[in-house]
RNA sequence: GCGAUCGUAGCUCAGUUGGUUAGAGCGCUGGUUUGUGGUACCAGAGGUCGCGGGUUCGGAUCCCGUCGAUCGCCCCA
């Protein structure tokens, strides 16, 4: 006789329950109710964009990072034969439907969105292959103005969460596009000028992507790193200009922030301000919120030249920030303690939640039982239904005034 | 792709230098109290010791392989 076998969940996937000790279910969701209270607060719409696309959307908002677009997407064949893939960021999705919906007659048109997203990666802690991001975006403002109001929603939504304790907001720009590029050429002729003291894997970076030997995390790779040209002697007026606006603005709406002169962003289209949300909380991944502006990202796409920011952060992460919370009490649990009063219970429960009172009825098992099973229960009020010399009997036990509208709710349901 | 650690009941874990029918707590099912009662007592169900191979008289225990999980490296849109 062969065993069933039953299918293993995906590597990276998670499940996950309400009303568990760590309660995970249930602070997942509250990172997202709260962001969507939040998101109404700053005026940014809901917007709902398709779960995969087009291969060539990620594609093209990814061109530079071959290695991301080759090994980290999942990209499927369709049955017509085209190349489909899993959203990796919502970025790319939102940016499509912004040229192709029409959606520029919004413009400055600001959004917010959240669900799952999927990169084929080696699962670790706080890193998932099918994982969940919240994420807003304002397309088409190019004024300073618009990075500050994104990071006042971002701050306002980590204070509301109950993480801003423990997690900075660190900060950067890479300034505009002659800035960057005259900053970028300065650090590999630094890195070149100490090729021999890096590590292999920076080497590696020199050719391929040389900003990413900022963050190593090699303590050799550091030293060189310390004595790297930063890229404020590198910002044209103009960005310099833009720079201050960014961190006069924050200063303002009393958003506090630290200067991470390293902090950059592999693709090119990034421009100026660049921010992460870190805490030393969650091992390896330090990041909580992330994003920047994005000015180029749309033209490259196709669109007119469009300006924008975004940031986005991952539920899990957050939610692994949260405390697990105390256990929910509900309202009222009844015990049947014998099958014959099965009606009153019924109508019982039904005058409780009809009043509003959440209850739940223990009804299975031995009789003599359910009373202790109900009592694990945790409730404001316990009801026990029995019958006694052929007559119902009723006791509601429990303190307080929702013990007292249970009982008055039972009792008229008899 | 690479590395480290770990896989024993539904869950959390014991299982001593290899030695009879593999244990506990919680949970689950049934019973005991003829009771207005939550924490008691008794009993039961539930295990291919991740899987495969090897060493041995004998493997949950030692060796090899494999799969899976966790954490880290790489990568990080």
């Amino acid at each position: 006789m062969s065993r069933i076998q039953t299918p293993r969940p995906i590597r990276g996937t998670q499940d996950m329950l309400g009303g568990t000790p760590d309660n995970l279910a249930d602070r997942f969701a509250h990172v997202v109710d709260v962001f969507e209270r939040v998101r109404k607060l700053y005026g940014f719409r809901r917007a709902e964009v398709p779960v995969f696309e087009a291969t060539a959307v990620f594609a093209r908002s990814l061109g530079e990072s071959t290695d991301v677009v080759s090994k980290e997407m999942y990209t499927f064949e369709d049955r017509g034969g085209d190349s489909v893939t899993l959203r990796p960021e919502f970025t790319a999705g939102i940016a499509r439907a912004y040229i192709t919906e029409g959606w520029q007659q919004y413009a400055p048109l600001k959004v917010a969105t959240h669900g799952p997203l999927f990169r084929y990666e080696r699962p670790q802690k706080g890193r998932y292959r099918q994982f969940h991001q919240i994420d807003a975006e304002v397309i088409g403002a190019g004024e300073p103005l618009a990075d500050v109001e994104l990071l006042c929603f971002a701050d306002h939504l980590l204070r509301e969460l109950g993480v801003a304790e423990g997690v900075t907001l660190t900060l950067n720009t890479l300034g505009d596009a002659a800035s960057r590029d005259a900053w970028r050429d300065a650090l590999v002729a630094h890195f070149e000028a100490h090729r021999e003291a890096l590590s292999e894997d920076s080497v590696e970076r020199l050719a391929r992507n040389p900003l990413r030997i900022l963050d190593s995390k090699d303590a050799g790779d550091q030293a060189v790193v310390a004595t790297a040209p930063g890229i404020d002697d590198y910002l044209t007026d103009e960005a310099a200009d833009f720079f201050e606006k960014v961190t006069d603005g924050l200063a303002a709406a009393g958003v506090a922030w630290t200067r991470n002169a390293r902090l950059v962003r592999g693709l090119d289209y990034y421009r100026h301000t660049a921010f992460e949300f870190i805490t030393d909380r969650l091992g390896a991944q330090g990041t909580v919120l992330g994003g920047g502006r994005y000015d180029g990202l749309i033209e490259n796409m196709g669109g007119p030249a469009t300006p924008a920011v975004g940031w986005a952060a991952g539920i899990e992460r957050l939610a692994m920030l949260l405390d697990a919370g105390g256990e929910h009490r509900i309202d009222a649990v009844i015990a049947l303690e014998d099958d014959a009063q099965v009606a009153r219970a019924l109508a019982s429960l039904r005058a409780l939640r009809e009043a509003g009172l959440s209850a739940e009825l223990v009804a299975s098992g031995s009789p003599r039982k359910r009373f202790d099973k109900a009592a694990k229960i945790p409730a404001h009020a316990l009801v026990s239904i029995g019958q006694r010399d052929g007559a119902p009997h009723l006791n509601v036990r429990g303190e307080g005034e929702i013990a007292a509208r249970v009982e008055a709710a039972v009792r008229q349901a008899g």
